[in-house]
DNA sequence: GAGTTTGAAACT
DNA sequence: CAGTTTCAAACTC
């Protein structure tokens, strides 16, 4: 590699320019050196051969995502292509170190070969800011935290073959447009994927995905599929590139095209991606939440409309949407928008995590978790990639199966999880293919519970108007199998239910947010199964204003957070608790535990004690407490990768939060979470500029949707998800990850709701028990180079993270609206009582 | 299925 | 904020 120095300075020089170049000694000298063979089929690229993008100055990787979204597509593929050669010449080594090496190595070398040498790769690759070194590692630092994550690994040989085979793409206007991108300083940009790459590059696309992926491939072993976790996927990759990812065909193509976003109907076409799943035997674990909830509630309004008669359980259609146990009115959501998912049943238990909802691996994802999540698998000569986002309040899932054959791509819909934590949530219909679905079979139905999963309540005297209805705590319609007496809970009565809804709101303006604020999402084996989703327990999710047992020593479902299966916190009011999910006063150190490594030890004895308490969810505690490196269970991949099989399915409960965030990563989703989940560093720098790009597709929904999320990121980045595990053994401070993720969820999601909460010191109440977790941080001396303020900040953080971040987070949300809704309306005639 | 227990929600 | 009442789920038999 030749030194920055040595090369000269980016030029601006045009693709024209560097074609003479490959005629020059030095270039064939180049293309001796590099073992990869310049791909000269014809161009299938789509060439903005007069945008090249000016020469960009990094000042710092982070800044990459920005940057981004001058990239042109053109320069992108190309860059890709390089990549992709330079993954082929890496073949049999995958030392980290030396594969980026190579990979630098390759670009050098394609850069050399511009002989222009304007603006060498070696910049790119060597230079402080923008080199694509530094990007790679930043990236994989940033992604997976994991020192080994290495760029080379996520291809696979035989990928890197059929993408080479397949790709006719790389044509020699296409290596030169790519020197001449080089040259011009694209440099950074390249790194990292870009997001808004273009059709043609499926590949390319793929190769990002993996990229960004390679942590869980390796972990997975090396095999023609790749799979991903979503979560740690989406951790790694900002939820809008996920996004786009999916989306990029349809954006780059056909929304580009058309300048039109057709959100929805990506998303759809998205969702529809499932079907690649099974076929290819895709193994992909995404929490998909939003897909799901999306997909619930389309199977609702789809049900009512063909069945014409009234659905078992209906959401209050017409006025209300419902978000994470409220309900919105319908006109404030776009049909692009992607609903939160419904909080949880009656206890509003439900969205736990949405948290991730908003995720969080750290991240609260007050919403429902919230999961960002990308798989990309290469079968043979297809690619297919995966993305998944998941907001608490949002999810989004796009599946692009890539057929190099003819180019054509198609999109499957595949989202049939459900909402990770909401009871409610569990899809009902499920109509949908999948393997994301989980077998109806392994649903646990409650008594209470109706045939589609969605709880019945047996309210007589509250007329279903009160939070003791779960119907209505949940945000929807009693159903026709509710036992309830003189119920008002019905669309029939939809003013009535409007009014004391917001009547309730005033009084706690979080009364119908989600109780339990998630912070980990945690995923126990057997949910990752899909055996019993209601085992699904966010790690480090508590409820917000705690319980106040007295006798059931928080062993019984009377105690709300052993029903929401969260340990109590310090905030709760109960005597003699026992929760097996955490006892109060344990919480602390669950949060030393996420603080810092070093507060593993610690851990490691309460995660002992709890296994023993229950072997269902002995499981989760183990992985929570004991393993901190662990701490996002919602990567099964890392930690069963034997459920591959089961593929998504197994990977999101979707009965639960995500039968709520769950997934969420949903992911959580999640959920992030965030669902949505997400490598919060990572994240946070790409995510910005997957929204632009996503601004590209003009995909209004998925555009908005990334917005939303880079916005209010916090969440999701925030998701305790994958990438902590990923983060064992790197050296990227948890501390950073809590920034990420708990400084944006503080920042984004509490200060808006609080704002528009028109009783925010309620809610800073209802809150209270988690700030009294805000316990200093354990002293533990942290590696992180800011550790001064670490702990404070984490501690900080925290605090925030129990802050309650509602449906409002997300974009389509206009939680102001409803929130702020004045009492004034006049007493509920059902308020009687 | 009826009755009891329990704790959250609602009320004072 | 605390105490009481109301309520419906959870639980027991």
């Amino acid at each position: 590699m030749d030194s920055p120095e040595s090369s000269p300075p980016a030029s601006t020089s045009n693709a024209s320019e560097t074609a003479p170049v490959e005629d020059s000694p030095v270039f064939s000298y180049i293309s001796n050196l590099s073992p990869l063979q310049p791909v000269k089929s014809s161009s299938v690229t789509q060439g903005f051969p007069g945008l090249n993008s000016p020469p960009l100055v990094f000042a710092s990787p982070q800044l990459i995502p920005h940057k981004r979204a001058q990239f042109s597509r053109t320069s992108f593929d190309k860059l890709q292509v390089r990549l992709e050669d330079s993954k082929n010449s890496v073949t049999t080594d995958k030392g980290h170190g030396e594969q980026n090496i190579q990979l630098n190595t390759s670009i050098a070398a394609s850069t050399e070969k511009s002989s222009d040498s304007n603006s060498s790769v070696d910049e790119l690759i060597q230079s402080p800011s923008g080199s694509c070194e530094q990007v790679l590692e930043d990236i994989v630092n940033v992604d997976s935290s994991d020192p080994n994550f290495s760029f080379d690994s996520t291809i696979k040989k035989s990928e890197r073959n059929d993408q080479l085979a397949n790709a006719p793409t790389c044509s020699t206007e296409t290596v030169e447009n790519f020197r001449h991108e080089l040259n011009s300083g694209i440099t950074g940009e390249l790194a990292v994927t870009h997001p808004f790459t273009c059709k043609e590059t499926e590949d390319a696309q793929t190769e990002l995905i993996l990229i960004n992926a390679s942590a869980s491939e390796k972990a997975m072993g090396q095999g023609d599929e790749v799979s991903v976790n979503c979560s740690t996927v989406g951790t790694e990759l900002p939820a809008n590139n996920a996004v786009v990812y999916r989306s990029e065909d349809n954006f780059m193509t056909e929304n580009a095209k058309t300048g039109q976003a057709a959100p929805l109907d990506q998303s759809s076409h998205l969702l529809t991606g499932s079907k690649a799943f099974q076929n290819r035997g895709v193994r992909r674990r995404c929490l998909q939440f939003e897909n799901a909830q999306h997909n619930i509630i389309s199977n609702r309004l789809a049900q009512d409309t063909s069945d014409g008669e009234k659905p078992k359980t209906r959401f209050l259609e017409t006025p209300l949407m419902p978000i994470d146990g409220k309900l919105y009115p319908q006109n404030t959501l776009n049909s692009s928008i992607k609903l939160p998912k419904p909080s949880g049943f009656g206890l509003h238990l439900n969205s736990i995590l949405n948290t991730v909802q908003a995720g969080s691996a750290a991240t609260i994802n007050v919403k429902t978790a919230q999961w960002d999540c990308v798989s990309a698998t290469t079968d043979g000569n297809t690619h297919e990639t995966h993305a998944c986002a998941s907001d608490g309040s949002s999810l989004s899932l796009a599946t692009n199966v890539v057929e190099p054959d003819n180019n054509s791509v198609t999109l499957n819909s595949n989202s049939n999880q459900s909402i990770l934590g909401n009871k409610r949530n569990t899809e009902k219909g499920s109509g949908l293919e999948g393997t994301n679905n989980l077998s109806p079979k392994k649903k646990r139905m409650n008594t209470t519970e109706s045939d589609d999963g969605y709880k019945r309540c047996n309210c007589k005297r509250s007329k279903c108007l009160k939070l003791y209805c779960d119907c209505f705590a949940a945000g929807i319609y009693c159903a026709d199998d509710c036992s309830c007496q003189e119920c008002f809970n019905r669309p029939d009565y939809e003013e009535t239910v409007i009014e004391t809804r917001q009547k309730i709101e005033s009084r706690d303006p979080f009364a119908f947010a989600p109780r339990v604020v998630q912070h980990i999402i945690e995923q126990s084996p057997s949910v990752s199964r899909g055996e019993d989703r209601s085992n699904f327990t966010p790690a480090s999710a508590r409820h917000k204003k705690g319980c106040k047992c007295k006798k059931s020593m928080c062993l019984k479902k009377y105690c709300e957070c052993y029903q929401a299966n969260v340990g109590c916190s310090d905030g709760c009011r109960c005597e003699g608790c026992k929760n097996v999910f955490g006892q109060k006063g344990e919480y602390g150190m669950a949060k030393v535990f996420l603080a810092g490594e070093d507060s593993q030890e610690t851990t490691d004895d309460l995660s002992a004690e709890k296994c023993e308490i229950d072997a269902s969810r002995s499981h989760t505690y183990h992985i929570e407490f004991v393993n901190p490196n662990n701490l996002t269970p919602l990567t099964p991949a890392f930690q069963f990768p034997n459920h591959e099989k089961d593929g998504s399915a197994a990977w999101f409960p979707s009965g639960k939060h995500f039968q709520s965030p769950e997934s969420g990563l949903t992911y959580a989703s999640p959920y992030a979470m965030s669902s949505a989940s997400h490598n919060i560093s990572a994240n946070n720098a790409v995510i910005p500029e997957s929204s632009k790009e996503s601004r590209h597709g003009n995909g209004n929904t998925v555009d908005e949707l990334s917005a939303a999320r880079s916005r209010s990121s916090l969440v999701w980045q925030g998701s305790p998800i994958t990438p902590m595990a990923e983060f064992s053994g790197s050296k990227v401070p948890q501390e950073d990850v809590f920034e990420f993720g708990l400084s944006n969820t503080v920042q984004d999601d509490t200060p808006e709701i609080l704002k528009d909460s028109p009783t925010p010191l309620n809610t800073v109440k209802a809150n209270s028990p988690n700030r009294k977790r805000v316990s200093p941080p354990h002293g533990q001396p942290h590696e992180h180079t800011s550790s001064s303020s670490a702990d404070l900040r984490i501690a900080r953080k925290f605090i925030l993270k129990a802050v309650p971040s509602f449906p409002p987070l997300t974009p389509c949300i206009d939680s102001k609206t409803l929130a702020v809704q004045p009492d004034s309306s006049p007493e509920n005639r059902d308020d009687n009582k």
